[in-house]
DNA sequence: AAACTATGTCAGTAGTGTTGACATAGTTTT
DNA sequence: AAAACTATGTCAACACTACTGACATAGTTT
């Protein structure tokens, strides 16, 4: 029982101490990628859930509402608030689906494009900071490495 | 004013088109990254800010609630609710400073350690298996990619 | 007409974060 | 020794993002 309470006094290691580094460099690089929009969406009283939507209404122009559901992994309350405040303010726009009305297509407006631009951009410099300090040839490794990491793992 | 209206029908893009689809790349992977050990948390009750207090006490026995702060980059009144769960649960346990009995040297216990290690193990799995969908000589650049990513910007 | 689908909304709750104020113990400076 | 500073902890109030479950409405499919 005083097992319980012995401090470990070592760092955790292991036979994937690369794995555990980057596990760390991940935790760190993505706080920081993360901070540059948060500042800007601070003064908007947004969050990163009106950036994230903002973001892939962009770059999918006339997606449902489900389908962004979808991407986002949120359900359906937690986008409901975020996505109405969004097109109160008039960054998003929706249109009834043509073939089935139910739908609801979304596309961002001037307004919407013009911050997604904004909010991209300090996210961009880093990327491209980041692209600059690695080999040309590493690009498309750096990119395989992540889309590897994404998915349902096996 | 109508102009303000008009929905964008065009996927947000531009010259830097490569670096944002690496936003949307960094997104996902860190989504899915995130969501593996988020599962073993939930039956735990705990959440995300406890997984990373484990882990970086786990990494740094002995830190600092101070130092924990400037790594978490959040306030006191926001470790302070988790710190305490954890302590608990007997899955952190703090001692007090040699030198200044002021500061609180934190440790994990070994059911911390295990807790951890459990925590970890899908997320080191994954990275493993990114690391090996790429050339062996990328796993450097792809440490410098990250590593440039962090910090503030220029 | 019935069943299903897409969306929206209501109420309640949880986890994580914030700010500001204050308390206590211990250390350093004067 | 008194004053100032430091490390930590705690209280109250609040914001954002997420969750679950239930229900409503309009439109589509069977």
């Amino acid at each position: 029982m005083s097992d319980i309470e012995t401090p470990i006094k070592q760092p955790i290691t292991g036979h994937d101490i690369e794995e555990l580094e980057t596990i760390e460099l991940l935790f760190f690089a993505y706080r920081d990628f993360i901070s540059d929009p948060d500042r800007i969406l601070q003064n908007l009283g947004f969050g990163r859930a009106h950036h994230r939507t903002l973001y892939f209404v962009s770059r999918n122009p006339g997606m449902t509402v489900a389908e962004l559901l979808s991407i986002l992994k949120i359900t359906k309350q937690s986008l409901a608030r975020v996505l109405r405040q969004l097109i109160d303010s008039n960054y998003i726009l929706q249109t009834e689906g043509k073939n089935d009305r139910r739908k609801r297509l979304l596309f961002v407006t001037e307004k919407g494009k013009d911050l997604v631009l904004a909010l991209s951009q300090p996210q961009s410099n880093r990327i491209q900071n980041a692209f600059e300090a690695t080999k040309p040839e590493a690009r498309e490794q750096i990119i395989e490495f992540l889309n590897t990491m994404i998915g349902s793992q096996k």
